[in-house]
RNA sequence: CGCGGGGUGGAGCAGUCUGGUAGCUCGCCGGGCUCAUAACCCGGAGGUCGCGGGUUCAAAUCCCGCCCCCGCUACCA
C-alpha cells in the first residue's frame, strides 16, 4: 500500500529572473519529494508561476512587452533553471493557464454560493505614479518614495470582500487540533495570534477595479480577482480541481513556503477552502531565508551571487548539497563563497568522493572489480543501521540539514572502518576471508550512503550507483535497498573523480 | 519607539525548555597509514559560554538589570 504525498512550493512571481531564494525553496522541496519517493510514497510535486497582477503588468510594460509574452519568457527562464537543478516536479502550473482560470471560477462559485462574498468599499492611499494603493507604512512623509513629486490621493473604490472572519473559530480549532499544522513553531504562534485577533466580521478585499492584468471577476467584468486570492488556488488547479478525481491528489500534504507569506497560506487559504467546502491542506512548512549578506559577502570572492555563478562554481549537485546541508530548513542561514568552497572540498571531494574512490580502487585491486558475496554483518553494518534509523527520523521531520549530517556521519564511520581493517595489510598477509568481508561491507556502505544522499544530489549519486554495479536509477530505488543493499557479486566500474578539486597553482617558469 | 531572532575556543554552529566534567564541523599543530581526489586515521593546542548582579551545594543553562548585532525598512523566496 503506497501512500500519496502531494507537496507544493509557492508559485514564483513573474516580475524578474530566478535567483538563489527561488532556488532554495525548490531544492528543499525537491529533497523532501525525493525522500518521500525513497520511502515508497506516490509523490505529486507541484511548482509554478504566479503571473497576474499589477507588478507583472508593470514589469512587462517596462520591458516593452505584452504581458502574456513577458510571462511566457519568464516562465521559460524558471523552467530552464529547474531543469538544470534537477528539480523533479510533476507539474509546473501557471496562473495564466485555462485550467487555473477554471479552478478559480469554480472555487469562486462555491464560496459565493455559500454566501461568503459581499460588496463594499475599499479605501486607501493611492499613488498615481505607481497606479497602486499604498499602506501608510509605504509612504515617507506622506509621499510615495518612488514618486515623491506625484500626488497621493485618498481613494475609495467598490470592491468585493471575502468574509474571512466567519471562519475565525474554525481556524482556531484547526490550529488547536494540530499544533504541527504550521511549522516551525514560531510561525505557528504568529498565525494563531493573527487569527485570534480577528473579529467575526473581518473581511478581505478580494477584487481590484484598476488592474487590467488578471482573471475577470465572474459576475463583474469591471473587476479582476485580487492576485493573492487567485494565486493560492493554483494548488487546487494543479491537482485537477474541479474535475472528478482531483481528490486523489488533494489535499496537499505540505505547502512549502517562505515566512513572509505564512498568513496567506495558513489563515486565508484554509478559510477559502472551508467556505467552498473543500478539504484544507495538512501542513504548511515555512523555510528560512538564505542570507547572502549583500555586497559584503558577494564581493568576498569577487563573484556576484547569481544562480548562474552558483551553478557554475561546482555544478548543480554541489549547490543543492550546500544549501541543504548548510542552511537549516526551518531557519535562516548564510551563504558565502568561502563556506561553499569549504563544504565542497571537505564533504564532497575529500569525504564522499574520496571514499567512493578508495573503495572502488580496493575492490578493483584485490577482487578484480567484483564485490565479494555478502558475509557479515560487520560493525560497519551495525553503525549503518543506527544512522539510517536516525536519518529516517530527522527526514520524516523535514530536518534536511540533519539528514545530511547523518549521511556524512556514515561516511566518517566508513573511513574509520577502512583504517581499522587496513585491507592492504589483509591482502599482504593473505587473509582472504577477512579481506572479502571487509570489501563486501564497504561496498554495502557506499550503496547505502549513495541512497541516503540521492535526495540531495540526484546526479552524482546516480554515477556512483552505476559504478558500484547497481542496476537502474538510484532515484527509483526502494527503502528496502537502503536497508539491504544487494551489492554482493556486483561488477563495479571505474569512476573518474566525482568532485574534482582544482589543482593549486603549479609552479611555473 | 515597538515586535522578533541572536551574542559559546580563529570561522560557522549544538548545548539553554528537563541546572552538575563545555560538544560538533572547518582551520591550526604533532603523529600514523598508503587503498584513495596532497585524500584518510589518531592525538593536541585553543573558550572567565556579551556585561553586572541574584537564586543554588552547583548556572552557558533559572531570575533581574544593562550593552551590542541582525530582520521587520531594500526586485527580497
Amino acid at each position: 500500500m503506497t501512500a500519496k504525498y502531494y507537496i507544493t512550493t509557492a508559485i514564483d512571481y513573474s516580475n524578474g529572473e530566478p535567483h538563489l531564494g527561488h532556488a532554495y525553496e525548490k531544492i528543499g522541496a525537491d529533497c523532501v519529494a525525493r525522500y518521500r519517493r525513497l520511502r515508497g510514497d506516490e509523490v505529486y510535486f507541484s511548482i509554478g508561476m504566479d503571473e497576474h497582477g499589477q507588478k507583472v503588468a508593470q514589469a512587462a510594460e517596462a520591458a516593452g512587452a505584452d504581458p502574456q509574452a513577458w510571462v511566457d519568457g519568464i516562465a521559460s527562464q524558471f523552467e530552464a533553471a529547474w531543469t538544470e537543478l534537477a528539480i523533479s516536479h510533476d507539474d509546473f502550473i501557471r496562473t495564466t493557464e485555462p485550467r487555473h482560470e477554471r479552478a478559480v471560477a469554480e472555487l469562486f462559485r462555491r464560496v459565493q454560493a455559500g454566501g461568503y462574498i459581499s460588496e463594499g468599499m475599499y479605501e486607501g492611499y493611492y499613488c498615481v505614479g505607481c497606479e497602486a494603493f499604498k499602506s501608510e507604512k509605504d509612504l515617507e512623509d506622506g509621499q510615495c518614495p518612488l514618486h515623491p513629486t506625484r500626488e497621493i490621493k485618498w481613494v475609495e473604490e467598490p470592491n468585493y470582500f471575502f468574509e474571512v472572519g466567519r471562519f475565525r473559530r474554525q481556524l482556531l480549532d484547526l490550529y488547536d487540533a494540530d499544533p504541527q499544522f504550521v511549522q516551525p513553531k514560531p510561525k505557528y504562534n504568529e498565525v494563531r495570534n493573527v487569527v485570534e485577533g480577528w473579529t467575526e466580521d473581518q473581511k478581505l478585499s478580494v477584487s481590484r477595479a484598476r488592474v487590467p492584468w488578471g482573471i475577470p471577476w465572474p459576475d463583474d467584468p469591471e473587476h479582476v480577482v485580487y492576485v493573492w486570492f487567485e494565486a493560492l488556488i493554483n494548488y487546487l488547479s494543479a491537482a485537477g480541481f474541479p474535475e472528478a478525481g482531483y481528490d486523489a491528489t488533494w489535499p496537499a500534504d505540505v505547502h512549502v513556503i517562505g515566512p513572509d507569506i505564512v498568513r496567506f497560506h495558513a489563515a486565508w487559504w484554509p478559510a477559502m477552502l472551508m467556505a467552498a467546502g473543500v478539504e484544507v491542506p495538512r501542513k504548511v512548512w515555512c523555510h528560512g531565508w538564505v542570507n547572502t549578506g549583500g555586497a559584503r559577502f558577494s564581493k568576498s570572492a569577487g563573484v556576484a551571487v547569481t544562480l548562474r555563478n552558483l551553478i557554475d562554481r561546482h555544478g548543480p549537485d554541489a549547490l543543492r548539497y550546500f544549501v541543504l546541508r548548510e542552511i537549516p530548513w526551518h531557519a535562516d542561514g548564510n551563504f558565502t563563497w568561502d563556506r561553499f568552497d569549504a563544504r565542497y572540498t571537505a564533504d564532497l571531494a575529500d569525504g564522499y568522493g574520496n571514499l567512493v574512490s578508495r573503495v572502488l580502487a580496493m575492490i578493483r585491486r584485490y577482487t578484480n572489480g567484483v564485490v565479494p558475496d555478502d558475509v557479515g554483518p560487520t560493525p560497519l553494518d551495525t553503525a549503518g543501521d543506527e544512522l539510517i534509523a536516525a536519518y529516517r527520523e530527522v527526514m520524516d521531520g523535514h530536518l534536511l540539514h540533519e539528514g545530511a549530517e547523518r549521511t556524512w556521519g556514515l561516511v566518517a564511520r566508513a573511513n574509520g572502518f577502512v583504517e581499522e581493517r587496513a585491507p592492504w595489510s589483509l591482502a599482504k598477509e593473505g587473509k582472504a576471508a577477512e579481506l572479502q568481508e571487509t570489501l563486501a561491507a564497504l561496498a554495502r556502505v557506499v550503496a547505502r550512503i549513495t541512497l541516503m544522499a540521492s535526495p540531495y544530489m540526484p546526479g552524482k549519486t546516480q554515477a556512483v550507483w552505476q559504478a558500484v554495479g547497481m542496476p537502474g536509477e538510484v532515484t527509483s530505488a526502494s527503502w528496502d535497498l537502503l536497508e539491504h543493499p544487494p551489492t554482493g557479486g556486483a561488477q563495479t566500474e571505474e569512476l573518474p573523480p566525482l568532485f574534482p578539486k582544482e589543482r593549486k597553482e603549479v609552479v611555473t617558469n
